[in-house]
DNA sequence: GGGGGCTATGGGGGG
DNA sequence: CATAGCCCCC
């Protein structure tokens, strides 16, 4: 046993060591929000690694690179070097690794492409049209959603063809034929060599349950410890892919599940709770740890938190605690309308900073869905508060960024055919739409790429000049990919392909950021192929290729940035929240069909997910939560009245400094019905109008003394109007200067019958 | 047959 | 408010 002079057990109370010594057999640990859930987990590799075992020999999967790298970093921190040697990463990146060393096993090339949502869309949509559906009713979100679900749960296209309630359940949403386009979808995934996300784990499952030349063996010898992260949320296919790596004749049995079933907030992407009591089933003699002690938070927060997921019917029983003292009362901040929410945080922010010292990267705004994002960003640039916001468009979702990775995977990959139909004809070479849909269906009466028609069909007229230029292109940009490294075929792709002179010519701010982006993107392969690290596991020099690297930022997502480095607030949804702690977190938005959101209104065991989701949010709080809502708020381009949230209402008033919230359950809740409702009388809120129905009046109807609704303000009488055309209305839902001036040509108004 | 501008529609969370 | 599909002009 090797000596390291870390004394990491003592820094475990009783059960967190538990947990980290209970190496042998299968383990379960329920960790409960801040009981130092990441510890256990670094701290068990690193005992591991202490008692003997290889590092190449454990894997540990979690959801986010980030927590794979701060896992890495802090195991790193315990044994030193030959942390990176762990295989720690995400399900998709860990998978997706090693089928681009074993795919050509099941029928995949070794370069596969990896398609986005956007190119799936895109796939779908193309599909749609050619069965001759009706694109409105075979929405293309819907279908891929219906479609991703089927492969997380190993419904094969042939099973959910013959699967009756599938069948109908499409039948009565008047999409019949999504079987068909499963099929087709699949088919053409595969003729191009792609996989899209949920593939990266389809495959992988396929790889180890067809088990081409015994390739299962070498996989189960090689991970002798696994570990899961964030368990609650893993699918039914992860879940069987983790039984095919652990489960066999011999085994150990070596698996350690971290989870907490509060904190369950992927159901929608096909996470199930029901893995976690599968799991006590398939491996019997299970070892439980229930981490409940909370060292992130205060009492308030963590009282809140209790309440507020006791009114889920479904959960394990479990309790929170900690002994980190009563601390600060949760804030509520009550607004008129999100723009005033705005202002409000990014006030409270000043005043906290000032208060109490708080650095910006001590603060968060937690959003429930990132459109929300706007009004703070604009408040917190006024204030000249630094920020940063995760999600929305990250750097590889931009425009420019995804062509030119789109000439990338076309030379990596030349059956892509989601690749070329983006750049065909972009620069513009004259190839337009009807060329496109001849060649797509020669590609599909023969079951080829279009590459492949393109290359092999004799090309005719002007598009011997159009068409074959673009080959001589790609054929040149391949030549490069092979003789070169990654940087220098990609800087010559980036000239050759004609996008640098295009966006040159662009002389607006947007053309020249345009510029900047593909630099950085040059920038980042080059640090790529510089970077001599080696990635887990492999002892072969590093794969510098253009095609790993493709592999590597297909699975890269905005909230991968490092945060901690700059002394930023950070923006972000409380999906992407989970696992993070700040020392003061807003939450924001905190309105019925908002949060919880008005998708999921209509089916209780969707209210509690909102309601876990909401755990999440306010146990990422150490010290300080603030809670807001906005009376009013433009959604969907309208003004909206939402009520406040159910779930504040569920925060104990004990734990609140809030005297704001007095409107407590004194109204009856009205009934929901799926879509927006109408604000109900009372509460404290605007008077009743809906807005979906708000008709503006004519000025001429606009006289003094009369009852008029206005969106912004609510209900008013108007006091006089000048010459100009400008009202004097008092407002009666205003407190401070209720008399505004509105001016009529303007202002959205609807005369009130009374 | 290709390109560009306009209207209509839909709109959650993420790997 | 962004994107897709449509229509019109070249």
């Amino acid at each position: 046993m090797q000596n390291v002079g870390h004394s990491y057990l003592s820094e475990l109370n009783d059960i967190q060591r538990g947990a980290v010594e209970a190496t042998e057999g299968p383990v379960m640990v329920i960790a409960g929000p801040g009981s130092g859930k990441t510890r256990v987990l670094t701290y068990r590799i690193a005992h591991l690694i202490n008692i003997g075992v290889a590092p190449w020999n454990i894997l540990a999967l979690t959801f986010t690179n980030k927590a794979a790298r701060e896992m890495k970093d802090r195991i790193e921190k315990v044994i030193g070097s030959g942390a990176h040697k762990v295989w720690a990463g995400t399900f998709h990146s860990l998978f997706s690794r090693i089928l681009r060393v074993e795919a050509h096993r099941i029928g995949y090339p070794n370069d596969f492409s990896i398609y986005d949502t956007d190119d799936s869309k895109s796939l779908i949509r193309e599909i749609i049209k050619s069965l001759n559906l009706d694109s409105k009713v075979y929405n293309v979100g819907a279908v891929r959603s219906r479609i991703s679900t089927a492969k997380s749960n190993l419904m094969s296209p042939q099973a959910y063809a013959q699967n009756d309630d599938l069948l109908s359940l499409d039948k009565m949403n008047r999409r019949p034929m999504i079987f068909k386009i499963y099929e087709l979808y699949v088919k053409k995934c595969k003729r191009a060599g792609a996989m899209d996300f949920d593939d990266l784990l389809l495959q992988m499952f396929n790889l180890l349950y067809k088990n081409p030349d015994n390739v299962r063996a070498k996989y189960q010898s090689q991970f002798s410890y696994v570990m899961v992260d964030e368990f609650q949320d893993t699918n039914s296919l992860q879940y069987e892919i983790l039984k095919l790596l652990t489960v066999f004749d011999g085994s150990p049995h070596n698996v350690c599940i971290v989870g907490d079933d509060a904190q369950s907030i992927y159901s929608f992407r096909g996470a199930t709770i029901e893995n976690i009591l599968q799991f006590e089933a398939d491996f019997p003699a299970v070892q439980v740890y229930k981490l409940e002690q909370n060292y992130r938070s205060t009492n308030f927060i963590v009282d809140a938190a209790n309440e507020v997921i006791g009114f889920n019917k479904k959960q394990i029983q479990k309790k929170i605690w900690t002994d980190n003292g009563d601390g600060r009362k949760i804030k509520v901040i009550k607004t008129m309308t999100d723009s005033e929410e705005g202002r409000r945080v990014a006030d409270s922010i000043i005043e906290q900073k000032n208060r109490w010292h708080y650095a910006n990267k001590d603060i968060a705004i937690l959003y429930r869905t990132n459109a929300q994002s706007r009004v703070f960003e604009e408040h917190l640039r006024r204030h000249n508060i630094a920020y940063r916001i995760y999600g929305g468009l990250s750097f590889y979702q931009r425009k420019e960024i995804k062509d030119m990775i789109a000439y990338i995977r076309l030379c990596v990959n030349h059956k892509d055919d989601e690749a070329l139909k983006r750049i065909i004809n972009y620069p513009k070479r004259g190839i337009g739409k009807t060329t496109m849909e001849k060649l797509t269906k020669v590609a599909d009466d023969n079951e080829i790429s279009i590459w492949q028609v393109i290359t092999q069909i004799e090309l005719k007229g002007s598009h011997k000049r159009t068409i074959g230029g673009f080959i001589n292109d790609i054929k040149e940009m391949q030549k490069r990919v092979m003789v070169e490294d990654a940087y220098k075929a990609s800087l010559y792709i980036s000239q050759k392909s004609g996008i640098i002179e295009l966006l040159k010519a662009d002389n607006t701010p947007e053309g020249k950021s345009r510029i900047e982006n593909i630099t950085a993107l040059l920038d980042a392969i080059k640090e790529f192929v510089e970077d001599d690290e080696i990635s887990p596991g492999e002892e072969a020099p590093e794969d510098k290729s253009l095609a790993r690297f493709l592999q590597s930022i297909s699975l890269m997502t905005d909230a991968d940035q490092d945060t901690e480095q700059v002394d930023v607030v950070t923006l972000m949804s409380v999906h992407s929240a989970k696992g993070l702690e700040y020392k003061s977190v807003f939450v924001v938005g905190l309105e019925e069909n908002l949060f919880p959101s008005y998708m999921s209104l209509s089916l209780p065991e969707q209210i509690e997910e909102e309601r876990r989701l909401f755990y999440v949010a306010i146990t990422r709080a150490e010290e300080m939560l603030t809670l807001t809502y906005a009376n009013s708020r433009y959604q969907f381009g309208n003004m909206r009245f939402n009520d406040v949230s159910r779930f504040l209402e569920e925060i104990p008033e004990s734990a609140t400094d809030s005297t704001i919230l007095t409107v407590k359950k004194d109204f009856p809740q009205p009934k929901i019905l799926g879509n927006f409702k109408k604000v109900g009388a009372g509460r404290g809120a605007l008077p009743q109008v809906d807005a979906g129905k708000f008709v503006a009046s004519p000025i001429t109807a606009i006289k003094e003394g009369v009852s008029v609704m206005h969106l912004k303000f609510g209900r008013g009488t108007v006091v006089s109007i000048d010459q100009r055309k400008v009202a004097t209305i008092r407002f009666d839902q205003i407190s401070d200067n209720p008399e505004k001036r509105i001016m009529l040509q303007y202002a959205k108004l609807q005369v009130l019958e009374d």
